[in-house]
DNA sequence: ACGAAATAG
DNA sequence: CGTTCTATTTCGT
């Protein structure tokens, strides 16, 4: 590194504002799977409790005094009429956060959609959002047409393209727009398609599947994700234009992130942040001794990190030395702190990387119970197989409401993943000092070994292939573990199976049509090598991408100056189309896009 | 590849 | 019992 101009603030941090991304999260969602299978419930204070908590409830019965991880005893002495359900088995909300992920993914072109535990997805619609800028009529934005398909013109929704759907960040005024359009025109526009794109699914995701959600619309997983929060639930907020001011005044970026406590930044986590605070407050940060989890905290805001004197990469890479600590995490907190991340929506998966079941015991000491333990935890994990790494081979059982557990019936069907590595962990409980007391342990340790290829027989009962692999396989791992006769006791166990790979993709598993069906033609695709894009880690499959005959193909900056009032041009070809006539002609430029093109694969 | 740790919900 | 259980990513070896 070089000092100097190098070396300076500015030229560390660079925005790159090209894409959209939109954050959802579900509005309490435990709450709403019981509300969706029995809406009744809906107009009802209703807490789903966990053991002796309430884990979530829905807004009636925070308005009735109840609260997020409030004990049981309480939520009945504060609201004795709650309605309260057990939701301890995961089984009906990871169907439905399962359902509900891939309604999502149909919106992004790119298969960007990121689910984060059962309640959030990221989707980057950048291609669709862009697709769509092409295709506005700069002289008629109210009445624009959203295509959500490149090939079905039909496909999509009326809205006006001059406005933000739902809310926005800041509270806008008429003459704080025009300082917005000035800063950056495009970006303006691309966000309040993305608005409107959010707003629709948030629609059609309420008619069709009966859920709720916030959602936040940026350019970042970062930002979309922290500035849904501004309005919930139900809601949405776009965090507008200007992005790339110097300071709080100037870029709305700043000024939104800058009151959060860094501990609230996606990124900085427990340890990361107590480095930061320490350093801001020149020593240790305190932390709530009481209350170990939700910890309370001294409060250090972004704004207070940002501002820091002689902030830098080298700076922060220092406050946050340790072994361990990732490389390049000055720059990726220093980058935090300013509201750019360039970290991508990953690629959906049809498949997870790693299954784990585990389970807590105030005390593990004896051989016999800990047969008893991992046998189960094994059935539960061979069952979690069969639901989540299988796929049905019967085609012409398309729409079957309910889906089974492979392996009790006669249906064909087929692994789509064999994770490659079992993993057995533990969590000992220390011994006790001379005094008496005991330290609490959270540490883990665990030890892995080859998946015994048996444990995908598609004939043996969950009950035969757990006993074997007990037999086999875990005991063999807790011996490593645990190599004394006795004297171990255990307060947690875990199996798990990892390092599962989708294998459908890029071979026979994977539907290349549809990707044919909904994939726009940029030019851009066809040109360079698009900054890859990365995901350097997954081999990139085929991308199919037409090639138009590009003779009479504009660009919509190129023509229409002057139009009509009475009548439409048309944002490809600049015919003036009369209204009754555009989506005939619409389709006419997409089957001309689709067809009359030439198919091109391209290998990377 | 393996095992630990950090992060997140 | 006390946050539990689950998943992803990254580091060091």
């Amino acid at each position: 590194m070089l000092r100097g101009g190098s070396g300076t603030l500015t030229s560390q941090l660079k925005r790159k504002d090209d894409r959209v991304i939109l954050h959802f999260d579900y509005d309490c969602f435990y709450a709403a799977v019981f509300e969706a299978e029995n809406p009744a419930l809906k107009s009802l204070p209703l807490a789903v409790q966990q053991k002796q908590i309430v884990v979530t409830c829905n807004y009636e019965a925070r308005r009735r005094g109840l609260r997020k991880l409030q004990l049981i005893t309480e939520a009945k002495r504060v609201c004795p009429d709650a309605v309260i359900v057990l939701g301890e088995d995961l089984t009906k909300f990871r169907d439905a956060s399962k359902a509900l992920y891939n309604f999502l993914r149909a919106f992004a072109w790119s298969d960007r959609a990121e689910r984060l535990g059962f309640d959030e997805v990221w989707l980057d619609v950048t291609d669709l959002i862009d697709y769509n800028v092409q295709m506005l009529n700069q002289n008629d934005l109210t009445n624009s047409f959203f295509q959500l398909s490149s090939t079905d013109p039909t496909l999509g929704f009326l809205f006006d393209a001059s406005t933000y759907a739902g809310s926005v960040f800041p509270f806008k005024t008429a003459t704080d727009s025009d300082a917005e359009l000035a800063s950056d025109e495009m970006l303006s526009t691309r966000l309040r398609l993305g608005s409107h794109l959010a707003f629709h699914i948030r629609l059609q995701m309420e008619e069709q599947y009966g859920y709720t959600a916030t959602v936040g619309i940026s350019t970042t997983k970062l930002v979309s994700k922290l500035v849904g929060n501004v309005n919930k639930p139900k809601n949405q907020t776009t965090l507008v234009p200007p992005y790339d001011g110097i300071d709080a005044n100037t870029s709305n970026i700043l000024a939104f992130l800058d009151p959060h406590d860094i501990g609230r930044i996606p990124g900085i986590g427990f340890k990361l942040a107590q480095k930061i605070r320490e350093y801001v407050l020149s020593r240790p940060a305190q932390f709530d001794a009481g209350l170990v989890y939700g910890g309370t905290k001294e409060h250090i805001t972004v704004g207070q990190c940002r501002q820091l004197p002689g902030l830098d990469v080298a700076l922060l890479d220092k406050i946050l030395a340790g072994t361990g600590t990732p490389h390049g995490i000055g720059a990726k907190v220093l980058g935090l702190l300013h509201g750019i991340d360039a970290t991508e929506v990953s690629q959906a998966r049809n498949v997870p990387k790693q299954i784990s079941i585990e389970d807590s015991y105030l005390r593990l000491d004896t051989i016999k119970e800990l047969l008893t333990q991992l046998h189960s935890l094994s059935e539960r994990l061979i069952t979690r197989m069969r639901i989540d790494l299988t796929e049905s081979l019967d085609p012409p059982t398309p729409a079957q409401g309910v889906e089974q557990v492979q392996g009790l019936s006669d249906d064909k069907w087929k692994w789509l993943a064999h994770p490659p590595t079992l993993r057995l962990t533990t969590r000992p409980r220390l011994p006790l000092n001379a005094d008496g007391t005991r330290q609490r342990s959270f540490k883990r340790i665990s030890r892995s070994t080859a998946t015994p290829s048996f444990i995908f027989s598609q004939t043996d009962t969950t009950e035969m292939l757990a006993e074997r692999l007990v037999k086999e396989s875990l005991l063999p791992l807790f011996r490593k573990l645990h190599p004394e006769k006795s004297g171990w006791n255990l307060s947690l166990l875990n199996v798990a199976v990892t390092g599962m790979a989708d294998e459908g993709k890029g071979g026979a598993g994977r539907d290349i049509g549809a990707m044919f069906k909904t994939a726009p033609v940029r030019e851009e695709d066809l040109l360079g090598p698009t900054s890859s894009g990365d995901s350097a880690t997954d081999e990139e499959e085929q991308i199919v991408a037409t090639v138009q005959d590009d003779a009479e193909v504009d660009t919509w900056e190129d023509q229409d100056d002057e139009s009509t009032e009475i009548d439409d041009r048309c944002p490809l070809c600049g015919a003036s189309i009369p209204v009754f006539a555009r989506l005939a002609h619409e389709r006419f430029h997409s089957a001309d896009n689709a067809q009359g093109g030439t198919t091109m694969y391209v290998k990377e």
